[in-house]
DNA sequence: ACCACCGAGTGATCCAGATCATATGAAATT
DNA sequence: AATTTCATATGATCTGGATCACTCGGTGGT
């Protein structure tokens, strides 16, 4: 089955960079929820892009907190996996879909032969950097609400965002329990900081 | 007066490989406590990689809140700031002491030119985003016990680390207050889970 | 069609951390 | 030398979130 590379390459600018001799390599897998892409401590074989589905990076500390580091619908996942010696979390498929997987020893040459990919990498990863560095900021607000405040004037456009995800998982993103966020978002919105339609969310008061 | 290239060379793979063009426009720069190196809005105009002293990247939000997104000691600040339009955190030095300022154009130039300090660009751009994942996943940790627990075993070497900064900081680096981090310290110290010698934190039990 | 599972949502209780207050000693400022 | 400032440290109190417990409704599996 053939990769829509046009449709791809509209939807992400990175891939419309991406050298021909990468895009040969490429192989397109199915994943089905649940499924393990890569455990932690296993030495990177490849960059995993989802096209749809889910896949998140976690990872389990040895208290046996399972944190998700990254929650990804489509585009990359594990991005900083590619300069590192092994996994530091794993990759979980959380819905079936499909990733392409991109071997790795032909990503990195990608990377070196070619001046527009890799421009496009390091603006990628610079964008990652400052996404992770805004949710750090997230997590450091002390209550609920507050960080119900930034999630939805940082991510989406500014007015509101649409919450991808469970509200379950989403508390757990927040670093909450979902009784937490239930709670916080009743309050919100019986105080009429917060609408609320669907997976829409939208922040009204100040 | 003149910079010392090969001591930095040695401490600092990435500047190795620094193209000549690019060493030849980097200016030296002194910075004093509390000094404003940028603000959040402005057009970055260079890339800042700290000598001595402290510069903190921090963002302030429009309630009023300040997070420190990034702190440095010897290294690069706000990397992700060149592909942004403009900076989405202030530059601040915490204390006196020197930089150096790469023009924001030459250093994207030799980033095009020079593939071993693109390359070295990548890898420390990824270790930066494993940086900002481990700190997220440091921060959704429930109570300060595991916070502390977390930054203990994660940074440094595995049995300790040496906090460099005042505890005032580090509380706040790890989302708590002050309060929180010296009772928690105590609690720990009691039971013999940590041991403390002036800066150097051990963790003992598990 | 049935059952098991899971997310949504709410109540009750408890505890950890935020907040406020205050003391002390060291360092920086005058 | 005197004064201000700030980090360290601890106590008292309060509150927000964790935890436990439960109901309800949808959905996927058998």
């Amino acid at each position: 089955m053939m990769i829509d590379w046009s449709r791809l390459s509209r939807d992400y600018p990175i891939l419309d960079g991406l050298p021909a001799t990468l895009r040969e390599r490429v192989v397109e897998r199915s994943v089905t929820a649940g499924e393990r892409l890569a455990l932690q401590g296993e030495t990177p074989t490849g960059m995993y892009f989802v096209l749809a589905g889910e896949v998140r990076l976690l990872r389990r500390s040895s208290s046996g907190r399972e944190t998700v580091m990254q929650r990804v619908q489509e585009g990359f996942v594990a991005e900083a996996s590619l300069d590192a010696p092994c996994y530091h979390c794993d990759l979980i498929a959380g819905a079936s879909g499909k990733v392409l997987v991109f071997p790795r020893c032909d990503f990195e040459a990608a990377l070196t032969e070619s001046r527009e990919f890799n421009q496009a990498w390091i603006v990628h990863l610079s964008g990652e950097l400052r996404r992770a560095r805004s949710r750090n900021e997230r997590l450091a607000c002390p209550t609920a609400a507050e960080r119900i405040r930034h999630a939805i004037l940082t991510e989406g456009d500014g007015r509101g965002l649409v919450v991808g995800s469970t509200r379950k998982e989403w508390a757990a993103e927040l670093g909450l329990t979902h009784e937490a966020l239930y709670r916080a978002l009743r309050r919100l919105r019986e105080t009429g900081a917060i609408h609320e339609d669907g997976g829409w969310i939208e922040w009204l008061a100040d």
